[in-house]
DNA sequence: GTTCTCACA
DNA sequence: TGTGAGAA
């Protein structure tokens, strides 16, 4: 998705958050489906820029849905020509944000006074 | 298929 | 910043 491929694609958007928050898969197809290879995917976790959730016996990495959305995230930016310091920060900053207006949302429509 | 490490670009 | 290769 590089530019302006604007109008005639539908896309599918997933509004089911429980069931996207459950999803988490191993590193392979995280690699396959993203186009990062796995090694460049553990090279980024070892930079502590992304982490992996790891089931108790198995000794594979998997993915959720935050540390998918990371690893897109930061190969775009990188596209850009971003370092991958920055990349990361920018992309935890825009996390962050995102969090922060949603918390506030939380908190008014939760606790209206 | 996955893991790691060392070395190299 | 990222890869190759070998070994487990």
């Amino acid at each position: 998705m590089s530019s302006e491929e604007s109008s005639n694609e539908q896309k599918y958007v997933i509004y089911d958050m429980e069931l996207l928050s459950k999803l988490i898969v191993g590193i392979g197809e995280v690699a396959e489906i993203t186009g990062v290879p796995t090694r460049k995917i553990r090279y980024w976790e070892e930079k502590g820029i992304i982490k992996s959730v790891q089931e108790a016996d198995g000794s594979t990495r998997r993915y959720d849905y935050v540390n998918i959305k990371k690893i897109v995230l930061v190969q775009e930016l990188l596209e850009d020509g971003y370092t991958l310091d920055t990349a990361a920060k920018k992309v935890e900053d825009r996390i962050k944000n995102i969090d922060d207006v949603f918390q506030k949302i939380a908190l008014q429509t939760l606790e209206p006074s």
